[in-house]
DNA sequence: GCGCGAGCCTAACGGTTGTTTGGTAGGGTT
DNA sequence: AACCCTACCAAACAACCGTTAGGCTCGCGC
């Protein structure tokens, strides 16, 4: 019980003949507790997410979820497992969209922003995956850790194939470059807020953009260091929001996404 | 009890005259508890370290941990404190050595230099920071937002400085930016192995380059995108390690480095 | 209309957790 | 010797958690 709003069970919205949003399948009861169990692990982590926390958000009682699963630790496997899928997903797709003799530079901005998209639009699987990982009990991470490794590989071979073109300078650490990347990626979910100014193409181009060519005006800049003992400037411009380099919001732990609805009950088609 | 080893209390090292450890005072019980505490919090995390487990570590019994804490939550709060203070100092103190003259972009290093440092090997304080601050109950949460905001701007008006010289590019979003470079520096706690091939100076150095000048040959790119339908590379090149973009290394949960050693009993000098 | 299984509930059990309460050993001061 | 304060301990408490066992209720197939 921690959570802001005790979560709307029985979601009451347009009391009519249910199904009003489109691709909004029945759903079983499995699938009502995975996604309020991702929901809620994404929002408050693993351990401070009881069973009865997401049972109540499911609409039923803490001992059925034993019913669809074995235990809490099988559930938040099957959580991350649904998560790394669907980015990966999500990552092949935009290889394949990709139009035929598309630059370098957009190419790998394209798939930073599947990446982003996937983490902020494909519901609280992927955003898991960043979040609840590292504080999973060993035997998840165990069983997690190699698809995990099989879509980073995906990066790797991307950047390896620009290497390979000769876009890159031949002296840098790829594959610690590629994990500054992605780590980068990913931590936007502790501070970026999706009501604020910038948008995620925004941050996908800001990434793509560090990563690529920096942000200093040329590469061997001309050294104009001067005098650095003037004091400082007026302490000016917008502090953006994350505090500790991002390393959590402050207390907008995200701003307030509404948690997904669950239609209450009657089968199918109770007035 | 998740510690892969009960943390040896009564440390038996050297049954001598005790101190042996230069700067290693007496250290009170206090000390000890705080000291303990954030060894596990940043090894376990906030939730799944038992009052229990500290106190254990700490050569006492859980219940006494409360003559120097009013609560857990105030124990963390300490922690954390603790752990901005030290980053902060390392931050203004880097600024002070910095020889007159420094370029930009070594200035830059340095500090980014300095950040690492701090967390590698300011022991546990900096890193809980990272690591555990956003699973932190609400009101340790709040508590914590002002000294870190208060760090967070020290980089600000770093950056700014850059800017106001004009060797930023006049486009980019600092604010953007400098979160991004942030947050990828504080994510290396979830991949980086000190005992691995790179050092803190190579991840310094990665990070501002990346930052400064990006990694492409050129700004402005040849763009021999050319056709990219030939078969993907051999998939080589080594895999670093770090899974899904560093989002936490598969088991090695930091390779093991010891816990901070708390000398036995005796007041002070016991044969 | 009867059986049956899918899907859920009720109620409890054993264990763990943060916290409290009352005590006590021992050094310092008077 | 009397006192007191610091720093701890032993034992318990209530709350809560994951998990289990047994039972109820539908709708479907026969």
């Amino acid at each position: 019980m921690v959570v802001t709003e005790p979560t709307p069970v029985h979601g009451v919205s347009t009391a009519g003949t249910a199904r009003n949003v489109p691709g909004d399948e029945p759903q079983t009861g499995r699938q009502r507790v995975l996604e309020q169990a991702a929901w809620l692990f994404q929002r408050q982590g693993y351990r401070e997410t009881t069973l009865r926390d997401i049972a109540a958000a499911s609409g039923m009682k803490a001992g059925s979820i034993y019913y669809h699963f074995d235990s809490k630790e099988q559930l938040l496997d099957a959580v991350l497992e649904t998560g790394i899928e669907r980015i990966t997903a999500e990552f092949v797709e935009a290889a394949r969209t990709m139009p035929p003799g598309t630059p370098a530079r957009e190419r790998l901005r394209r798939h930073v922003l599947a990446h982003l998209e996937a983490l902020y639009e494909h519901g609280p699987f992927t955003t898991s995956h960043v979040t609840v990982f590292k504080s999973a009990p060993d035997a998840v991470k165990a069983l997690g850790v190699p698809s995990r490794d099989a879509y980073e590989q995906l990066w790797a071979d991307l950047l390896d194939r620009f290497a390979a073109d000769g876009l890159l300078r031949p002296d840098v650490d790829l594959a610690l470059q590629r994990i500054l990347l992605l780590s980068a990626a990913n931590a936007t979910l502790d501070w970026f807020d999706r009501n604020g100014p910038r948008t995620i193409e925004d941050l996908a181009a800001a990434l793509t953009e560090q990563f690529w060519s920096g942000i200093a005006t040329e590469s061997a800049v001309p050294d104009r260091s001067a005098e650095w003992d003037k004091p400082a400037l007026p302490a000016g411009r917008d502090h953006a929001g994350g505090s500790f380099a991002a390393g959590a919001g402050p207390l907008r732990t995200q701003p307030d996404e509404n948690p997904p609805v669950h239609h209450p009950r009657g089968t199918a088609n109770t007035p």
